[in-house]
DNA sequence: TTTTATACTGTATAAATATATAGTATTTTT
DNA sequence: AAAAATACTATATATTTATACAGTATAAAA
């Protein structure tokens, strides 16, 4: 399946968010209000291609007639919890996976692949702790600035993702960590997914 | 909870088939189309009787407005999410309910009464943001240290408690944020629950 | 290089839609 | 017995909404 665009998400977030939140699609001009568009064509066109890839159906002369495809079912949403172990391992392996553990699909605003289990204080600032369960939607499309599980080379980790051309920044959110620098053109490096939501248990 | 008619019940059963079917609700029209009804009004008028008991909402000048109310899903767990408001305000009363979610009753160490959406940032250094949704436990039995749901004479607040004879210390995580010490002998103050857990979505 | 896709503003309008008002008739509650 | 709720038909209309058309600009693909 093709990749959505950077708005393209947005447009399909704020949809999600408005049947969540009022139980009903949005109006191409509440997607302009929440965007800040201001023409209910740059609603239209990104509908059109959200409809093109797949994602939504419209329905055609009725109001708010959005759909989103493939929504699995309510079945249950039951999502593995995953614990950041040795390097290179594959992260949802079953080995490597804690439990599981049943989670409303609409509480986040993307598909929760699995929960990352937070080790160590590198995020600490942003409100990210030891033991935090972090919710990942699994994709290798990001924004600057995005909360990002990379797999390096010798290890995985969970940071702020910065990408400049063949320069990758993983920058932590805890004064006493540094900043990774990648060199794609030396080193790999793959981006797994990005983390969408927490939960932390007391 | 009142009881509905036979036509009430078709007209809400029409509303779910079309949410199930279609991801929208349907117009007026079209549950007359359904229904064999020859007038808008007879769909208008059920439509109210619907959200005099309470079963649906109607959303006011917009189309297809309608949502189900206390949409509870199969399995359970639904737990309510409820916005710090106006001082003084019943926290479980409905009219404050933003949205139910469910959750796994297992995730949280204690049973989740309700989720409470933090305002303002008297919590951050901990971890706390605004628009976290805090899971309360409902208890008035709490231990020094505890993040506790306090409700004051003139507000409802999230903080530490610690509590010496007669007097209680609501401690924030920040340090732009005084303390609020409360003289139990002159003012009450009542603890609605303690945090026990966490979510957030990005 | 040309085409296609993305990402919009701005304007316009036919069609969809909520909603009010005026009736009639039956049943249920007070 | 009167009032209120139920259960509609019928008509009208202001507003909401989808959707087309005309542009501008940039980036990516062929």
């Amino acid at each position: 399946m093709k990749d959505l665009t950077a708005q393209q998400s947005k447009v399909l977030n704020c949809i999600e968010e408005s049947i969540n939140k009022t139980g009903f699609p949005p109006t191409r001009a509440e997607i302009c209000q929440k965007l800040g568009f201001k023409s209910p064509n740059a609603a239209e066109s990104h509908l059109r291609a959200l409809e093109k890839k797949d994602i939504i159906s419209i329905a055609g002369g009725s109001s708010r007639g959005i759909s989103i495809k493939n929504k699995k079912s309510s079945s249950d949403g039951s999502v593995p919890v995953i614990g950041l172990v040795a390097a290179g391992s594959a992260t949802l392996a079953s080995e490597n996976i804690e439990r599981e553990i049943n989670v409303d699909p609409s509480l986040f605003s993307r598909n929760v692949d699995y929960f990352l289990k937070v080790k160590g204080l590198s995020m600490i600032e942003d409100g990210i702790y030891e033991d935090d369960l972090v919710a990942i939607h699994k994709t290798n499309d990001f924004k600057n600035g995005d909360l990002a599980v990379v797999r390096t080379e010798d290890d995985v980790t969970l940071k702020y993702i910065f990408k400049e051309n063949d320069k990758l920044l993983l920058k932590p959110a805890n004064k006493d960590f540094d900043p990774i620098h990648i060199d794609l053109r030396n080193e790999s490096a793959e981006v797994e997914g990005i983390g969408i939501g927490l939960i932390r248990k007391n």
